[in-house]
DNA sequence: CGTCCTATTGAAATTCTTCAACACTCGTGG
DNA sequence: CCACGAGTGTTGAAGAATTTCAATAGGACG
């Protein structure tokens, strides 16, 4: 710890001027790097913003990048022959996007709004795990987080109601956006990063029913919704009742 | 890997007596070090065997000690305040089983059927992966195959049906158990791991449609089933077309 | 203004669960 | 040796939750 500090502060201008100011550096894959290693990697790097909805990554495409996300919301999802889709994570900046020591992705990745992404090649990065058993480790530990994640979520899938589905989802989104605004323990208020058929499909419902637990949540004053997108949660604590409690 | 393989051959008399015949050695975490840490390692090892139904860990509780699974099944839940259950994974042998760099497990382990395995301090794997860059590699991979597994079992809990979600289930033992009869593309016969309690907990089902299932692919010749416990799958691929033709 | 996309709402249909009864196995103890 | 109970599994009928089908509404855009 008191070496990453005097580090940071000691080499500041050593580091390429486009880090310095990104989440990735911080709370990242980057956060391990060595300023060296950081100005290594940067010259193999490239910023790309993509639309929503454009699609990142496809099931059994070979993966020649890797990436950062910097900004935005990437839906991670699954398909079936018949055309059925389920999302099987979301990843927010400043995830690191891609699986390692794999040439192709057991999953397809989509922009669900716009992102920008920080994407350097595979080749690149390997030589940088392999070098730095730092980066391997923080890599493994953002794997082992997202394997809680998918764990928590399959009890939700498997043992949840609608209503605690969608209030589920709610909740997550609102732990995880920066809010727009938060008053501790008042409100909070947050877009929504996805469109109602991709709520159902990451809950694993259709769109109506989706729509009707979002009525009945604001029915009932859980929730307040604005253009569909933007929500209002007056109280935290309810909402979080709410996942567990039908209601 | 010729290196690998030249160490082995040359060192097989330096590793424990214990290890020599050990699965975990070869696919497991102990594959990833030296005869001389193996050595290190099994000073603080201790086999242990539970009975089915045996709690090896719960959630929330210290955890002081990982183990390699050497035999048997053990399943991986989380629990709601109400009592509904899920279960996220299973782990065969020769998996390691434990939550690195985390105090608190998130999961309850419970022993699905007898299970042995070989448990050592958490302080022990730790220093090993801190001078060995190899074994936090292959705690990595691993980590990556359960978040692998974990995202292909969400999207039969969010988007199969009951039918799909039991012949899922079969198909997953069936590809895990070393059968006990399998003939090239002929008949596989294997004992399935988990009573039917278990396997509606880890489909998001109940009981009573897990038992009309597995009766509905019986009847249909898909399957055919002895002592409740013993499954003959005919032509497995047949059941794994039942995977996502619901039939 | 019409079209596409998104979202909501209602009614009917379906799937799965719940409740209830019963069958089988296994071990224990009379 | 048989009766008994606990644990496990199956099956039927009724009920509830969710989906499907269908109609409607609003916003964005050419």
């Amino acid at each position: 710890m008191a070496t990453e500090s005097a580090r940071k502060d000691i080499h500041t201008s050593d580091i390429p001027a486009i880090c310095k100011s990104c989440e990735a550096r911080h709370r990242g894959i980057c956060g391990a790097l060595t300023p060296e290693q950081l100005t290594k990697l940067n010259r193999f790097t490239k910023q790309q913003r993509y639309e929503s909805g454009h699609e990142l990554l496809s099931a059994g495409e070979d993966v020649h990048r890797y990436s950062n996300i910097l900004r935005g919301v990437v839906k991670l999802s699954k398909l079936m022959a018949d055309g059925r889709q389920q999302i099987v994570g979301l990843q927010f900046a400043p995830d690191f996007m891609g699986r390692p020591f794999r040439a192709q992705s057991e999953v397809i990745a989509d922009a669900a709004t716009d992102v920008t992404v920080c994407t350097f090649p595979k080749a690149v990065l390997e030589e940088l795990v392999s070098e730095s058993p730092n980066l391997e480790h923080r890599l493994h530990e953002q794997a082992l987080e997202e394997l809680d994640e998918a764990r928590e979520w399959m009890l939700t899938l498997g043992r949840k109601s609608a209503g605690e589905k969608v209030a589920s989802f709610l909740f997550l989104i609102a732990s995880n956006i920066d809010p727009e605004i938060e008053t501790d323990e008042g409100p909070v208020m947050f877009e929504l990063p996805l469109k109602r058929s991709d709520i159902a499909d990451f809950l694993g419902l259709t769109i109506e029913t989706v729509s009707r637990q979002i009525t009945k949540l604001r029915k009932s004053g859980v929730i307040q919704v604005e253009n569909n997108r933007t929500v209002i949660v007056p109280d935290l604590e309810r909402l979080e009742r709410a996942c567990e409690i039908d209601g």
